[in-house]
DNA sequence: GACTGTACGTA
DNA sequence: CGTACGTACAGTCA
């Protein structure tokens, strides 16, 4: 770095950064014994040491705002007008907030009349003025009016305060289309809603840059208004006063009287026993590392090579070797030391266990493991135990174990699935991503594409120190709720699943080489058919191909746009059909279906493993809603509706040693959590009725009678029913029913009148997830939704659908698991040989033993039906047979 | 080889 | 203009 030696100055908008935090952060999770809120502070603090560290400012200032009021609201009353009460759970952080910075030897600013990014503006000038190189850190788009080639600008992102996008004049450029300066012109002509400063109706950002790139500047524009044609220019031209107040109220003043000098603003080393009085009054253990890790590192003499932002916060303990009664000592004196729990990392080659990795407060061991050796037995006694593990990424692990012929208990938290629940959305694989986001240091991983082992990637001690440090963070960026799911439906499914896992269930070899054969020679005699048809051969996987033979060759009507064309899916080709009928679409729509179940079958069969069984894994971490997902091979998209897809499911079949296989599954559940949460006493009664839902909905709807209902307006109520659960629109049911709109729109509101309270919920949940920036099961699993504020309208409603779906989906979800964690836990009681196989979010698959199915099934029966309680009852339908297929019912 | 887009299987 | 996934292939880029 050329500049190296330039001091740098950083100042921060307190109020706006902290504001930022405080609802980027839980408010539940943050908060001290006594109950003081620290959301906003901890927040704060996380990214401003963060700042610290990698910025390494020589110079540092934080400004608040006094009160809401300032020059400008005496200039216009209304400015900021629209904002609501500042929460009271914000308040009292701000005092708390400014005391730790105190105790940093921070100075914090502020000035009766001006706000936090008034004194911003006046720092910067000065300190560009005296050859500083300078940050802005601020939440308030005003600031970039404040970025040149001297002054950068740290934005946070919607996310939080955790990710700044710096702002430099290219960056601007790039997100605005304008230069630094002319951003506040901008702003003048459009108006700042949070600022409650009304602009030009009518002229959003694009017209603005437009105007502001032909006039080149806000007079200019003013100048030449008369111009300006149509309903914008008059608009302009009759609101122009609006723009030059605007303009003249976000002008930031960069000559407040501060007095004192910037020398006065360099960094100074923290009072180390007030950090220590103030962050424990927070409750702040792992800032405390931090900031005091921070400082050591900086008052240490300068480093020529400081490119270490790796360095863990606490110095990693060395790993020790120990043995025999050593080992026993240290587990026992360290479990009890440790009362969440120590952390586990299982070193594993080709599916073994071959080392392990536990660490304590202070302490790591190393463990290298060989089947047969009696030193470690009090590892492997503690493995066995019950005593709390922390293991990141454990289900691997778990099945590594069994392999080895280990038994495990005692999960107490997997930091992943912890941090899942937390962001389930944009979650973070790794532990190294978890590393990152939650303690603010690079974990050494090593890179798989090296081939030399790299010497400073982090070994199993490290991975387990890791595990350990990480895991209260975590755990306190979760909801209550959400560590109720973490402990309660979450951890008791890791060996669940591992369990399922290694099981597999068996497939016949035979029976899939057989179809595919089968499968093959059809989609062969098609594809010649449909070439004839059209008189060449074409690749008809290829849509680009498709495209140029149904648009060009047979001069067929335009379908539905893509992004590289148009479609020629299935429902394109099935409207096609219609308005052009055309032997060569009926070909290849039956060329398809016959190659898809083709890949589908030879990839199962490639997939059996050498016991004759397909194992697949289960992603417990992978679906937003809470699901799970099936991948390697994904044996929860094995084909059902047609009966040569049924013909699939019938080569999964019972292994060797067991009578058959038993399929459960939960019927309509995902309307019954809709019966329960929207209480709405038409749907509740359709259940308890015990009746044909879809006739009975029908019944009510049509208004005739149960056994009245044809089977057309069965399938109709059944759409719609389902439909409900997505968002489904008019449009939609119309397309998919092959119906006008208008009678789509008849057949909803014809429902809603009926099921009222369906609607009602079903807004609701929308409503309050605008406001809460998240929805939560019925169990209290979160997902937030950032989207739903998103000006962007497709971005939004996609949003809003999803969140519509979410509680619904995602109690699904968690139902089954419980019944899941209960069932295993049963069969293992009972003695029982029978076993869980599979999961396909509604159904269970077991392979039953002889002798024990009505066992089996009651036990079956009773834990899915009774996993919760609800206003309505949950069916259980169960079916058994020699295959998949015939287990069906 | 890595990536994107299209298409399609399930709940 | 219906949610949630995983996988396969074609096509494109390096």
């Amino acid at each position: 770095m050329s500049d190296a030696d330039q001091p740098t100055l950083l100042v921060v908008d307190g109020h706006s950064l902290a504001f930022r935090a405080f609802y980027a952060l839980p408010i539940d999770s943050f908060q001290t014994r006594s109950g003081q809120h620290t959301n906003a502070i901890h927040g704060f603090l996380s990214m401003f040491i963060n700042l610290l560290r990698n910025e390494k400012p020589t110079h540092v200032a934080v400004a608040f705002d006094i009160s809401r009021h300032s020059f400008r609201t005496r200039e216009y009353a209304e400015y900021k007008g629209t904002r609501g009460q500042t929460p009271p759970e914000f308040i009292g952080q701000v005092p708390l907030l400014q005391e730790a910075l105190a105790a940093m030897n921070v100075r914090t600013l502020q000035k009766e009349d001006f706000e936090a990014d008034d004194i911003l503006a006046t720092l910067a000038t000065r300190g560009e003025a005296e050859g500083y190189r300078v940050l802005v850190v601020s939440g308030d788009r005003d600031t970039i009016q404040l970025v040149d080639d001297k002054v950068t600008l740290l934005y946070p992102n919607v996310q939080g305060v955790s990710q700044l996008k710096r702002y430099d004049p290219e960056a601007v450029m790039e997100r605005y289309g304008v230069r630094p300066e002319q951003y506040p012109e901008i702003a003048a002509l459009v108006g700042e809603t949070s600022d409650n400063l009304i602009g030009i109706s009518k002229v959003g950002e694009k017209t603005a840059v437009k105007w502001l790139n032909l006039y080149g500047s806000l007079d200019g524009i003013l100048e030449h208004a008369e111009e300006i044609k149509g309903v914008v220019g008059n608009n302009l031209r009759e609101q122009k006063e609006n723009a030059i107040r605007n303009r003249r109220l976000n002008r930031l003043v960069r000559d407040v009287e501060l007095d004192l000098a910037l020398d006065e603003l360099e960094s100074r080393p923290l009072d180390e026993q007030a950090v220590r009085e103030v962050f424990g009054k927070l409750e702040f253990k792992t800032l405390l590392e931090r900031v005091l890790k921070l400082a050591a590192e900086s008052g240490q003499a300068v480093s020529p090579v400081a490119q270490e932002p790796a360095a863990p916060a606490v110095p990693l303990p060395v790993a020790q070797g120990l043995l025999d009664e050593e080992l026993e000592g240290w587990l026992a004196r360290q479990t009890a030391a440790e009362p969440a729990g120590l952390g586990l990392h299982l070193e594993i080659q080709g599916g073994q266990l071959v080392g392990a990795g536990i660490a304590a407060a202070g302490e790591t061991v190393y463990l290298p493991w060989q089947a047969g050796r009696r030193d470690y037995a009090p590892f492997e006694a503690w493995l066995a135990s019950d005593a709390p593990k922390i293991l990141a990424d454990a289900k691997p692990g778990l099945k590594a174990l069994s392999r080895s012929g280990l038994a495990f208990d005692g999960l107490v938290l997997d930091p992943l699935i912890a941090g899942w629940l937390v962001r389930p959305n944009l979650q973070e694989k790794t532990l190294a991503d978890l590393v990152d986001r939650y303690l603010g240091e690079e974990m050494p991983v090593a890179d798989p594409a090296q081939l030399v082992p790299d010497e400073g990637a982090a070994g199993p001690a490290e991975f387990a120190w890791y595990a350990l440090r990480v895991a209260p963070v975590v755990l306190a960026a979760l909801s209550e709720g959400g560590r109720r799911v973490l402990a309660e439906i979450e951890m008791p499914l890791v060996p669940v699943l591992a369990a399922m896992e290694l099981r597999g269930v068996s497939v016949d070899h035979e029976a899939l080489a057989a179809l595919s054969g089968g499968l093959a020679e059809r989609a062969a005699t098609l594809a010649g058919k449909a070439f004839a048809e059209i008189g060449r051969e074409v690749n008809l996987g290829s849509p680009k191909q498709l495209q140029e033979v149904l648009f060009d060759q047979l001069g067929m009507p335009k379908t539905r746009a893509t992004k590289t064309g148009y479609s020629t899916d299935a429902s394109a080709l099935a409207d096609l059909q219609d308005s052009n009928p055309h032997p060569f679409l009926g070909l290849l729509l039956e060329h398809r279906d016959a190659t898809k179940l083709r890949q589908i079958v030879e990839s199962l069969d490639k997939s059996i493993a050498a016991d004759g069984r397909i194992h697949t894994s289960y992603g417990q971490i992978g679906a937003a809603t809470g699901r799970m997902s099936s991948n390697d091979p994904n044996l929860q998209n094995i084909p059902v509706r047609t009966e040569e897809g049924r013909r699939i499911r019938g080569a999964f079949r019972h292994g060797e040693g067991f009578a058959e296989l038993l399929t459960a599954d939960y019927s309509q559940i995902e309307m019954r959590i809709m019966a329960h949460l929207s209480e709405d006493p038409g749907l509740i009664e359709a259940f308890n009725a015990g009746e044909d839902l879809h006739r009975f909905v029908g019944a009510r709807i049509f208004g005739v009678e149960p056994e009245e209902v044809s089977s057309l307006m069965r399938t109709k109520v059944k759409a719609m029913s389902y439909g409900l659960a997505y968002g489904l629109s008019a449009f939609g049911l119309s397309k998919q029913l092959r119906i006008e709109q208008a009678e789509a729109r008849q057949l909803m509101k014809d429902y809603f009148e009926r099921f009222g309270s369906v609607r009602d919920y079903l807004r609701g949940v929308v409503e309050q997830a605008k406001i809460d920036g998240y929805t939560e099961t019925i169990f209290g699993r979160r997902r937030p939704f950032p989207d739903l504020a998103s000006p962007n309208r497709v971005l939004r409603e996609n949003a809003e659908r999803a969140a519509l779906n979410s509680p619904i989906q995602g109690s699904a979800a968690d139902i089954i698991k419980i019944a899941m964690s209960r069932v295993e836990h049963d069969f293992h009681e009972g003695g029982l040989s029978s076993r869980m196989l599979l999961q396909v979010h509604d159904e269970l698959i077991f392979e039953v033993a002889d002798g024990e199915q009505e066992h089996v099934e009651e036990i079956v029966r009773d834990r899915m039906s009774n996993a919760v309680e609800l206003l309505v009852p949950l069916d259980v339908q169960i079916g058994r047979g020699a295959d998949w297929d015939a287990a069906a019912h």
